[in-house]
DNA sequence: AAAACATACAACCGCGGATAT
DNA sequence: CATATCCGCGGTTGTATGTTT
């Protein structure tokens, strides 16, 4: 009956990944693609739950993340996206290219939380707990876009709002916030000022669509790199801006022997140099 | 200079839905 | 249909790093 357990327990490492697990790993997956997360450890020569090794994979070590703070843009799409959908960082996540779940969430617990806190807007309903105190506060960009972003949300004046919230959600806060993201909200979505994107529009161009966005879902499933390489070239996809400049998984490649990981097709590609320090940092943490 | 405190983020845990047996 | 497991998600924790006292 059944399956069988995802891991045994048992010999099963936990706690940070080395950066010989990390080669491993991408080795394995980038060579092979990812049939089952349970078979990957086992294949890849690691003593880890195939858990573990897809969230590493997902979070870490996809060539396809962006790393460093969220821009100015980025942050607003999370609180307006927040606004709507609640606490589905994965969903969330899908909006923001080259971003994760796990990171748009510890953004938010970190940082968007409180800046929302400070200017009297309840994190969890979006909805002003407090005066506008100290509007003063010498709005920090963030602000104003939040500012005009809730309070047209929140005044029902549909026709001169700027910010991207379902101004139907906000009528409705008694409801769960999950219950907002039919895809018959879209009826009431408002376009993003430009101001308020500061004109990404790469990120309001995918922002609606569903689920199955390809510039953000792309599978890495069964990929082989060349053909991921074409995809990046032909389908539009392109690699994060950060890419090389975060790319210290790729300083690994190098270090390990790209052509370890089949990843002659990057070959092209200027790979920064980066100080061994913080290699050891980003694989380390 | 060092201790205490705050912050950031990678990783783990546990749950629920989907799916294989 | 029942059960066991996989997979993905969201919440939480642990720890490294930065800042303040």
């Amino acid at each position: 009956m059944g399956r069988q357990p995802c891991c045994d327990k048992l010999g099963v490492k936990k706690g940070p990944w080395t950066a010989e697990e990390d080669k491993k790993l991408i080795n394995f997956i980038l060579t092979n693609g990812h049939c089952c997360w349970r078979a990957v450890p086992k294949l890849a020569g690691l003593r880890r739950c195939g858990k573990s090794c897809r969230l590493r994979w997902t979070n870490y070590l996809r060539p396809d993340l962006k790393r460093g703070l969220l821009t100015d843009a980025e942050e607003q799409l999370v609180i307006d996206l927040h606004a709507r959908l609640g606490n589905r960082w994965s969903k969330i996540a899908a909006r923001l290219p080259g971003r994760t779940d796990n990171e748009i969430k510890n953004h938010w617990n970190t940082h968007i939380k409180k800046k929302l806190i400070k200017m009297g807007i309840d994190p969890v309903t979006h909805e002003q707990i407090s005066k506008p105190h100290e509007e003063d506060q010498s709005s920090s960009s963030l602000t104003d876009q939040k500012n005009n972003s809730l309070a047209d949300n929140q005044s029902c004046d549909k026709s001169q709002t700027s910010g991207l919230v379902n101004t139907e959600s906000d009528h409705n806060s008694s409801r769960s916030p999950t219950e907002n993201c039919s895809s018959t909200d879209e009826s009431t979505h408002v376009l993003l000022d430009s101001s308020v994107c500061g004109g990404d529009e790469f990120l309001l161009d995918s922002l609606w669509l569903e689920d199955t966005n390809p510039t953000v879902d792309i599978s890495w499933n069964s990929q082989v790199p060349g053909d991921l390489m074409n995809d990046f070239l032909s389908n539009d996809i392109a690699f994060p801006s950060s890419w090389e400049e975060n790319g210290s998984w790729l300083l690994d490649c190098e270090d390990f022997g790209v052509h370890d990981f089949g990843l002659d097709c990057f070959g092209d590609m200027e790979v920064k140099t980066v100080e061994p320090s913080t290699l050891e940092m980003g694989s380390k943490q």
